[in-house]
DNA sequence: CAAACTCAACTTGTATACTAGTGCACAAGA
DNA sequence: TCTTGTGCACTAGTATACAAGTTGAGTTTG
């Protein structure tokens, strides 16, 4: 029933973490649907390993707001919330933008090499439409940007908030992929941070956070099921919505 | 031992819940002193239930950064990293900066008799001289004004940030609390959003914010123990670290 | 036929038992 | 005295069993 069945967690490390983990990748994918039900007995079966470690995951995933446990009717992966991901859209630029105001013009070679080298991945990735490996590439420049402010935490959050929004990504990559159009925002980012461009910088990653959201409506029209509500595609929804005005 | 002993969580919630309240209460108020080891067994006993609520609540609190699990040796509270402090001020300046934006002249008369309230609140309470109440309306205040945004994860973000920080807070306060100049602040912040005054609504709320680690190194000179590191209060440690410059 | 009741099969929440790994005290040896 | 080994008491991780609550299908009853 559950697409994950068959493969066991290693006894390595922690089973709690790699359910964790397995988790997370098959929800972002949509390998596990919005609203879907999930028995804990059923997972444990599937990873090989006894309810508890499966409830321990179940913890940190519902606390990273992709499950939601209602008590004593079952588990559910959250169906998307279109307000959830404009707040999302407003945390990562109100973050990624103070971390650019940190950082423009002190990259240092180490951090920009590490930059270019995600693009060098998004451009292969782009090149064998591979969407999963160029969400990977996607997630780690933007995490690089923000391991090199110093904090520690900064790119975990950004992490958090990012795959918040990506399963949206996934669903509009699967019918027109804009890979050219990413790259090159990303590439301008980095550009005007290493060149010390203040403005340059802020403008280009205000305008990259802020299309993210631009496929929501028609993604929402062709996966209404995966919605906690309807958009109409027509409306500016996003804009009445967004940061601009209330 | 703990000084938890003896109060048992009551049957009408989920004993998990009950115990990150409590925990978290105990260690933001430094109860529970940072380096401190909870015994999971202890805590069971402690709180009248088994392990399995306990070691839920343990793996949430975890997630906040309160605790840290060390695999087969023990669960200690976090001592005060004073890098994850300034993180923090820097997490908060971006978004509730980010908030003001968004609030400033349009902040409804609810919204605006909430805010006075929490002003009135702390008012009382510096005059009983309570700091826990004192902390409490404080978290108000800035939990409502992140509400007024009408994002419903803000509020909630930012309270964790601040947890963070708190324990410093608390450090100070029990010595010299600064109750007047702290409200004086909050009211600064209020009129000018209420005013619809951009640019000193940031101006106050940035002030307010970088001012609250200002106590950091006296409360690291004083309780040693509590943190990872030493800072010497006569250097310039939290501006050389803050975001001003890298 | 329709409404209500019953019961069985689920769900999550909690308790208990066991496993494997860590560290410390303490004793035996050089 | 210092080092080294050994065992015990402790830790978190996991498995299993049971408790309490919800849901829905099937039957009974009006």
């Amino acid at each position: 029933m559950l697409p994950l069945t068959g493969y066991s967690v290693s006894a390595d490390r922690p089973a709690a973490i790699q359910i964790v983990e397995r988790l997370r990748n098959a929800i972002v994918r949509l390998e596990l649907p919005p609203g879907q039900m999930l028995s804990e007995s059923d997972l444990a079966e599937s990873f090989g390993v006894s309810r508890t470690p499966v409830r321990e995951a179940l913890i940190k995933l519902a606390q990273q707001g992709f499950i939601e446990v209602r008590p004593q009717r079952g588990t559910f992966i959250t169906k998307i919330r279109p307000k959830e991901l404009l707040e999302a859209r407003f945390i990562r630029e109100a973050i990624e933008t103070a971390a650019i105001e940190r950082i423009v013009g002190r990259l240092d070679s180490a951090a920009t090499r590490a930059c270019e080298a995600t693009l060098k991945d998004q451009r292969a990735a782009a090149a064998a439409k591979d969407i999963y490996a160029f969400h990977l590439a996607d997630d780690a420049f933007h995490s690089t940007l923000a391991q090199a402010t110093g904090f520690e935490r900064l790119s975990g959050m950004i992490e958090g908030e990012k795959a918040l929004m990506d399963r949206v990504r996934i669903l509009s990559l699967k019918t027109m992929p804009p890979f050219k159009r990413l790259i090159s925002q990303h590439k301008a980012i980095l550009d005007a941070v290493v060149a010390g461009d203040r403005q340059a910088a802020l403008t280009q990653m205000r305008g990259h956070l802020r299309e993210l959201l631009t496929t929501l409506p028609q993604a929402s029209h062709d996966y209404p099921q995966y919605f906690t509500e309807k958009i109409d595609p027509g409306s500016d929804w996003a804009e009445t919505h967004s940061g601009a005005s209330l």
